[in-house]
DNA sequence: GCTCTATGAATGAATG
DNA sequence: CATTCATTCATAGAGC
């Protein structure tokens, strides 16, 4: 990376955040627009299917709005001067979105290279998930897995399946993260004086001890996801 | 090492993370929905300017709002991906609704703890590790991983996960790279030579509907970019 | 410096 | 559950 990319992305943000802070007065309007159901008195829906509001309810809609495409153009922005170099571009069209559901993939030379098979979590399934898996202690029953799966079914495709799997390998790691953390805990305390390199010349040798702590680095991986940014490859959301 | 510039951004990026916890609870209603939130008198009150639309227009306006979330949403996993430093991770997570989340290891005044890292075998380490995997018939017993470590330590940073990662990938991709050459041989007799992308055979993603709203999902396609649904998990403090 | 590749690491799924 | 396998993601370095 260049310098000069970096003072770029590092200006963005900023913008961005300014839109943001917009954003959280707009909140605390205490609107929801969002919401889907009917709730009570929440939207006052009377018998002509006509719903009532004030100018300045519906004025805070659109200052919402407004904030999100200017949030997403900035988003995009930043995104195209990361990849400003060889990278594809994005674009916003116009306000209004279109629907090019075509896949680059699938669209190129009839050669079809599939998506991944494997089930793979939404943000807001994983959220979820991690909720579910702190509360509960051990692996949920049956049932319990029938109802996860059925809420998460509401944010992406997953089966019962992918859940229990989900399950099995969390609690799983999380056992032997634990473990090596306990582990390392030992090793802090006595102090090795081979820890250090003996050995000599090579240059790597410098580095930050923390990024051996398991307990670190399972964290530093908040966010994994799956973008694949050589050869342009796609696939579906 | 470049340690100062990512200082810098993740300044910037972890106030936006802030800001875009405000920016989600849009998207929470349908998540969450056991949380209330004061709606009460919010959308009732009409007093003097009175705005009446139906409900044909306000879903129109809600979907406008979903579809921009959901975007924003996206945009920033794509910009996680792209600048992976993990401090520089944005995160949207359901801050309102009672998962009150805190990055111990990023403390919000901008000073952060360290990078990651990935460990790389010193030419000592790597020699020993060869040596040993020639040796060894399938996976090193976690006590075998131990005393490889130990051993290893001597020449270098290095902990048991990177052993067990070295012996895990070191063993798929010796067998990977037989069975590619055993396929190549037949291949090269009746067809031109393939591209190691080109596994993968099931043809047409079943996911399709895979994002969260699903009134949404098309058109999140409108980023003519490169990105697909992210996986990824959250800190767990 | 930009791209490409080898490879460390993460993780869904499978197996015992 | 404990391990292992398979696949994918992300990146440090090599090469142009």
């Amino acid at each position: 990376m260049s310098q000069e990319k970096k003072c770029t992305r590092t200006l963005d943000i900023s913008e961005l955040k300014t839109e943001m802070v917009i954003m959280e007065w707009d909140q605390q309007q205490d609107i929801q627009p969002q919401n889907q159901r009917e709730e009570n008195g929440n939207l006052n829906v009377n018998n002509g299917g006509v719903m009532v509001m004030t100018d300045e309810q519906l004025e805070t809609l659109r200052k919402q709005i407004a904030v999100y495409a200017s949030l997403c153009e900035q988003l995009v922005q930043m995104h195209n001067n990361l990849t400003a170099q060889s990278h594809q571009h994005l674009t916003l069209t116009g306000g209004r979105l279109g629907n090019l559901y075509s896949d680059p993939l699938m669209t190129h030379s009839g050669h079809k290279i599939s998506a991944r098979q494997r089930w793979t979590p939404t943000a807001v399934q994983l959220r979820i998930l991690e909720r579910i898996f702190d509360e509960v202690t051990g692996t949920p029953s049956k049932q319990k897995i029938k109802e996860i799966t059925s809420e998460l079914s509401q944010h992406g495709q997953i089966s019962e399946t992918n859940v229990y799997n989900w399950f099995q390998n969390r609690r799983a790691r999380s056992k032997r993260k634990q473990a090596v953390a306990a582990e390392s805990e030992v090793e802090t305390e006595v102090e090795s004086p081979k820890t250090k390199q003996d050995n000599l010349p090579v240059p790597q040798a410098k580095q930050d001890a923390c990024f051996q702590n398991p307990q670190i680095t399972s964290q530093l991986h908040l966010l994994g996801g799956s973008y694949r940014s050589t050869h342009g490859r796609v696939s579906e959301i």
